[in-house]
Order: structure tokens, then C-alpha cells, then sequence
RNA sequence: GUGGAUGUAGCUCAGGGGUUAGAGCAUCGGAUUGUGGUUCCGAGGGUCGUGGGUUCAAUUCCCAUCUUCCACCCCA
């Protein structure tokens, strides 16, 4: 009872229907991916801590994992140093390696460490778990898959375009009704700039992301705790309280923000991707929010989100423009845009709302019945037929009771038995079982391929 | 990091200071040795999370601890 077996906090077993479902995500993004000419890349499960420590900021550096040295780690250390108790001194001693926290700064090192032999601009994705030591609840876990895709050494808007694009296949393809949510991070500075607290705008951002969550009373209420004056808060309430259609938000916000530049260049950039996309009529609707803030603060230029539209879950897909990640890694002026499918909160999209097809989850299509040594030698060749046609069939390698055959091929879901005894041999037949319907009958065994396409 | 719940069979959960702790599902066997998913009968499976305390007696009451879950912060 005790010494139950179990998985750390946070993660989670897959079965094998679960990983069919999950692979019919994974498949699917990749195949758009692939259609709009991205690479696949891998990097490790661990980093170096030198590479991810002080990219996520306070919060982040927290909830990485790190992993501790091989070997005797205490033996260079001094006792003294233990006893401090000083836990963050001593694990840079102790520690210097760390599970991955995102794709995106793994891939910036990448970027950095390939620089001459990769060709710009790099359209790269990549689908890998990644690792935050948070304290799990619900939709939300410790080891959790990221597919991002990314486009790196190019300031074009057009792919800001394609990007979204792929968010209107991708969901187009798994039957998710979505919204896309987009702002810009250069109007979100245009506006506190305006209201005159421009250093604040990492507090301000992060409390107006909350209005359709918590409120705009709430919200304003945050915005003075942190200390911002009451002058700033009232003006930004028309902007929070902005309405009407896309074009119509950003002629009124850029009446509050003409003069602010940057604010200025935020509008030019949004109208021109909106204008395209508008062109391009997409299925999935896209509203510009000037409440999207995004927590991660590398972001620099166009930020969006994917909401399901029938399903409260937060966000299922996320991501923006960044100037200069690779900056920190030492290689100044590449600036890449990028977005993220959150494959787990996907999944539980999907099974709510029973999007998954059916024969997502089949394996087996065929079952042969196990009667003894005679009839498995006959079978064989049969089997091997079935599978050069592309057929998966399988045969059950013990010759147990028939009842006991039948029930493992029901549950595992295997939609037709085949049952090969003494009567069958002779007359060169197979009985064929629908374990749906239980309707049965005789055919020749070696029209078999044509019952299956 | 803060707050709230939880822990009894493989799973989901009931119960109760006093002989031998229950149910459903699952597993195995039988009714049925060429037919599953339905039905009937039977069997196996438990140190009641761990440690301590109160008591003649604790799985039950009390305390601590751990686990898992939910919410907040933050995030996908």
C-alpha cells in the first residue's frame, strides 16, 4: 500500500488510447508546419543553467528544474557554506544543469551556436515536453509538450501573416472553433507612455490582461495597489473600455496615442497585418485586444493568443514578435517571430467536445483466432498478405479459449475477428466477425484485402 | 510562496470507538471446450497514507507529517 507506485507531481502515464488521440494532435500540426516550409529541430530535456537562468525572469529562475551534479557534487564544496544555508549560492555550485522551461531560449541558443551554418530566415519548429516546477492544478502540469513554430532573421510582417495562417489550418483541421486574439506590444508602450508612466508598463500590462477575467474594477483596483497614480488609471479607461470593430479600436486608440512614436509604429504594423489578413479571408476570426498583454516579457512587437470559442480553458495557443532574444546569447540584430500549441490543453478541448475521429484510435483492423499449431501455420501467410496491402492485423499467439480471444480483440477495440478452424482450412475460407454488429460470414481467404478498403 | 480539501481493495467510493471493514467496476474461475460486448454463480484481493497521543480497546477521536487534488500568484 505504502510503496504504491506512482509518478512525480505533475506528470502524467499515457495510455495507449490517450497517445493515439494525442499523436492525431501532434500529426496534424506537424503536417502544417511542414506545408508552410518549416524544419523540424530537437535540442536536449537539460540546458546548461547558464543558458536558461534570468530569461524568465524572478518567477522563472524558481520554477526551473535543476538537476543535480553526477558524482561526489558536495565534495569542492566548503561545510560552512552548507550551513549558511544560503540555498541559491549553493546551488550554482552544486547544480549546473537544468531542465528546459520553453522551446523558444533553447532555440535562441541554437541559433546563436549554428549561426553560419544555418540559412536565413530560419523557419524552424520544434514539438518537445518541456519543465516548470509549479505547483500543478487543473490544465496545467509540470512536464507539459510545446509545438512552436518560429521564424527567425526576418522583420517582414508577412510572416506574422503566415503564422496565423497556420493557427486558421491547424484548428481548421482539428475542428476547433477559435478566435485569434492579437495586439502589439509597441501600443501597449504607446499607452504608458501616454498616460506617463512608461517604466510601469510591465504592472500595467499585466493587470489590464486580466479585465475579462477579473473585471474592470478589479483591474483598476490592481493598477493603484501597485502604486500607479489615480490621473494615469483614468486615462487609460476609454482604452480599456474601447469597442467596436477592428478598425474602428484602432482609430480610437490612435487618438489617444498620437503622440507617442512607438505607440504610432504599433498601429502602422497592426493595420498592415490586419489589412492582409482581412485580404486573405481566413475561416478563424481575428479581434484585435488591447487588453492581451502576455506575461513573458521578451516580446517586442505583435503578440497573439488562440481562444477556443466553446470551450473556458485559457489560452490554447500563444506567442509574438521578439527583437532580440538572441541578444543575450550574443548575436545582436535577428529578430524572430513565433507561436506555440499547447498540445495538452488541445487534447482536453478536443475530448469535450468529441472532435476526435474515429479512426484516429483504431489499430488493429483484423484479429486472427488462435485454434493451435496447424491453423496458426496456416494463417501466417495470410497475415503477411493482409500487411503488405497496408492492413494491421495480428494473430493471438496463445491457443486460449475462444472466449477469452473474443474478449481481448473487443477490448481492444478490434473490429473483425477472424476465425480459421478445421471447416475454413479444407475449403480454403475465413469466417469474418464484425464485433460491432456480431454479424458474420464465410469468404474465400484470399479475397480477404478487398473487405477493408 | 499563500489558502482550502483529500487519503479505506487494482480503480471509483461507502462506512464506523468494540468479534471477521463493505459495494460497484476490474481480475480469475464456472454456467458455455467454435464465438466477445448482455445475464447468472463463485473466488482471490486490505497493516483503513505514515508516525505519535487519548483509551481497557483506534481504521474511526486528537496532534504532527507526507501524498494527491482545488483555488490564488504566475503561466501553456
Amino acid at each position: 500500500m505504502a510503496q504504491k507506485p506512482s509518478i512525480p507531481k505533475g506528470t502524467r502515464d499515457f495510455s495507449p488510447s490517450e497517445m493515439a488521440k494525442r499523436n492525431y494532435i501532434f500529426d496534424t500540426i506537424k503536417g502544417v508546419f511542414k506545408l508552410f516550409g518549416f524544419q523540424q529541430i530537437e535540442t536536449p530535456a537539460m540546458e546548461n543553467l547558464s543558458t536558461l537562468m534570468g530569461k524568465y525572469g524572478e518567477e522563472g529562475d524558481k520554477l526551473l528544474f535543476k538537476i543535480l551534479n553526477s558524482g561526489d557534487y558536495l565534495s569542492n564544496i566548503n561545510p560552512v557554506e552548507i550551513n549558511q544555508s544560503n540555498s541559491s549560492k549553493l546551488t550554482s555550485k552544486i547544480s549546473e544543469k537544468g531542465l528546459r522551461y520553453d522551446l523558444t531560449v533553447p532555440f535562441a541558443r541554437y541559433v546563436v551556436q549554428y549561426q553560419n551554418d544555418i540559412v536565413f530566415p530560419f523557419k524552424r519548429y520544434q514539438i518537445q515536453p518541456v519543465w516548470r516546477a509549479d505547483r500543478p492544478q487543473k490544465g496545467r502540469y509540470r512536464e507539459f509538450y510545446q509545438c512552436d513554430v518560429d521564424v527567425i532573421g526576418s522583420d517582414s510582417l508577412m510572416n506574422e501573416v503566415e503564422l496565423i495562417q497556420i493557427v486558421d489550418q491547424v484548428y481548421q483541421k482539428l475542428g476547433i472553433k477559435v478566435v485569434v486574439k492579437i495586439n502589439n506590444r509597441k501600443i501597449l508602450a504607446g499607452i504608458a507612455e501616454t498616460i506617463g508612466e512608461a517604466e510601469r508598463i510591465v504592472d500595467i500590462t499585466v493587470a489590464i490582461d486580466k479585465l475579462d477575467k477579473i473585471g474592470l474594477e478589479k483591474v483598476n483596483e490592481e493598477l493603484l495597489q501597485n502604486g500607479i497614480p489615480v490621473d494615469a488609471v483614468n486615462q487609460l479607461q476609454p482604452i480599456l473600455q474601447l469597442s467596436g470593430n477592428n478598425d474602428e479600436k484602432l482609430m480610437q486608440i490612435e487618438n489617444v496615442i498620437a503622440n507617442s512614436s512607438i505607440g504610432m509604429k504599433g498601429i502602422s504594423e497592426m493595420r498592415y497585418v490586419l489589412g492582409i489578413l482581412k485580404a486573405l479571408s481566413l475561416e478563424t476570426e481575428i479581434e484585435l485586444d488591447l487588453t492581451l498583454a502576455r506575461g513573458l516579457n521578451y516580446y517586442t512587437g505583435a503578440i497573439f493568443e488562440v481562444k477556443s470559442k466553446e470551450v473556458q480553458i485559457g489560452s490554447i495557443t500563444g506567442g509574438g514578435r521578439y527583437d532580440d532574444l538572441t541578444g543575450i546569447f550574443g548575436l545582436q540584430g535577428v529578430s524572430g517571430v513565433g507561436i506555440s500549441f499547447g498540445a495538452d490543453r488541445i487534447y482536453d478541448v478536443m475530448s469535450q467536445l468529441n472532435l476526435f475521429p474515429e479512426d484516429a484510435t483504431t489499430t488493429t483492423q483484423l484479429l486472427f483466432v488462435n485454434f493451435g499449431e496447424k491453423e496458426q501455420l496456416y494463417c501466417l501467410p495470410i497475415l503477411s498478405q493482409l500487411r503488405s496491402a497496408g492492413i494491421s492485423c495480428e494473430m493471438y499467439p496463445d491457443a486460449d479459449k475462444i472466449k477469452k480471444q473474443m474478449n481481448y480483440a473487443n477490448r481492444k477495440g478490434v473490429k473483425y475477428v477472424a476465425i480459421i478452424g478445421e471447416n475454413e482450412m479444407n475449403n480454403g475460407k475465413v469466417t469474418i466477425k464484425n464485433m460491432e454488429t456480431g454479424e458474420q460470414k464465410m469468404v474465400n481467404s484470399n479475397g480477404l484485402n478487398s473487405l477493408f478498403n
